[in-house]
DNA sequence: CGAGCCGTTGAGGGGATTCAAGCTCAGTGG
DNA sequence: CCACTGAGCTTGAATCCCCTCAACGGCTCG
């Protein structure tokens, strides 16, 4: 199943092997900000770079974890579905996380991930990761950081975007969707996407979009999935939703 | 502020101090389960074992993460308060289980821990677990491994007991409950916490319990917040209630 | 005893769902 | 060219679930 190529204003990677790690633009955010020159010299040449399209999957639940992937670009989200066989939306990771963590310990991918905008990734190998964990204590430390941020985000998200009255809800992820953007350009995902976000029906998504935009606080934009968010309306309005 | 001591059936601890790690009773489950003999030697003479009574914290939001803790018996629960200031319940954690994990990477502790009966810990000294580390790359798998569980477990909280009708949430929590149980006697939270935990009003956790209650599924017991549950019951309930 | 905490139950209202219809837009094939 | 189709979104009306507000009972403790 091939989807349609949505236009996304995403800088083009040089090709998909040729960078160079010393120069990523999200090293600093990156897993291996903590490694050396020579380390990192080394590790270039094993990394692979790789594009998704929007609703590509990244990895699937289930699969045996062999890689995990830092996003360089685009936003991921991750799936998961109840015992009624109801999906849900558990969490999002955008620029510089580090997503498939569990594939470093060799356990098979605990959710699905899937490309929500088209995506940059950097493949990370586990055995590479092993490898360099071996020598490195600064890496070690940098991952187990990256777990303790996924348990805070994992928790965030059921402590804001799971509870309260819905615009309330909505509100939250406008916030949340906000720091990913792309240039003031944000990403507005399918209603019924918003809808198993929040644990809504798409009808009560699409009334709280339509508010919204009323209100001023979302312009959508072209092509569809695009938004600008009034920054201080949006403020506003949380204000107002939290009394 | 001092709790009154409910009866809970706990097995004494031989003292604050003299347990060795080598019997402990939850050695295969617990961090330490990976080290070999002598390790454990040197190790249980810097490990404190502590005792906490219910509603007692085991360390607050923002302090310094000095310890980790491996829970020897007893559920601990983690609180944290939203935006505007009502407190949500995140995640309880049983025999077993390591808490304070933070504490590792010498941040400040990310949430309330507090105990929701009385409960008995190991404390284990961020530099303890630290030089360990340095050592065996197996603690350090351990370690690791332990995080991936926090992320799932904070992700099946949200995914699970956050989502759908209340009455199914309230079966869900059951079930979550079970696991901790104490020889058939399940801990039973105050109304108020069950609200917490699954985003209701008092009068609505309840309601709840009270049908529970008549239709057979929970039996309370005395003293008070202990019941025992039809396993047969609840799992029809919940067969019901899912579709 | 009176006060306060915890739990229970009822009545009424509001917010989200359900059910239903209709809209726009892109793709398809006559 | 245009009818037809399906996906995504919107809107309305009716229903139902949970919240709000209120009163009350049991219990412990000062």
């Amino acid at each position: 199943m091939l989807m349609p190529v949505t236009v996304w204003r995403t800088p083009q990677p040089s090709g998909t092997q040729g960078h160079t790690c010393e120069r990523c633009e999200v090293r600093s955010d990156a897993l291996f900000g903590a490694l050396d020159g020579a380390a990192l010299e080394r590790l270039h040449t094993d990394i692979a770079a790789s594009q998704l399209q929007a609703e590509q999957a990244v990895y699937g639940r289930g699969s045996p974890g062999v890689a995990a992937y830092t996003v360089r670009e685009g936003i991921v989200r991750f799936e998961r579905c109840t015992q009624d066989g109801r999906r849900r939306i558990v969490r999002l990771a955008g620029r510089g996380d580090l997503v498939g963590l569990e594939a470093v310990l060799a356990q098979p991918y605990a959710e699905d991930a899937v490309a929500c905008t088209p995506v940059q990734l950097c493949r990370l190998p586990r055995l590479l990761v092993d490898a360099l964990a071996g020598e490195h204590a600064a890496l070690r430390q940098e991952l187990m950081r990256r777990w303790q941020r996924a348990v805070e985000q994992a928790v965030a998200w059921s402590a804001e975007l799971a509870v309260g009255p819905a615009p309330l809800r909505m509100l939250r992820l406008l916030v949340l969707l906000q720091r990913h953007a792309d240039d003031g350009r944000v990403w507005l995902p399918r209603r019924d996407q918003i809808a198993d976000m929040l644990d809504l029906t798409v009808e009560t998504a699409s009334r709280l979009v339509s508010r919204l935009r009323r209100e001023g606080v979302i312009t959508e934009l072209l092509p569809p999935r695009h938004m600008r968010l009034d920054g201080a309306a949006l403020v506003r309005a949380l204000a107002q939703a939290e009394r």
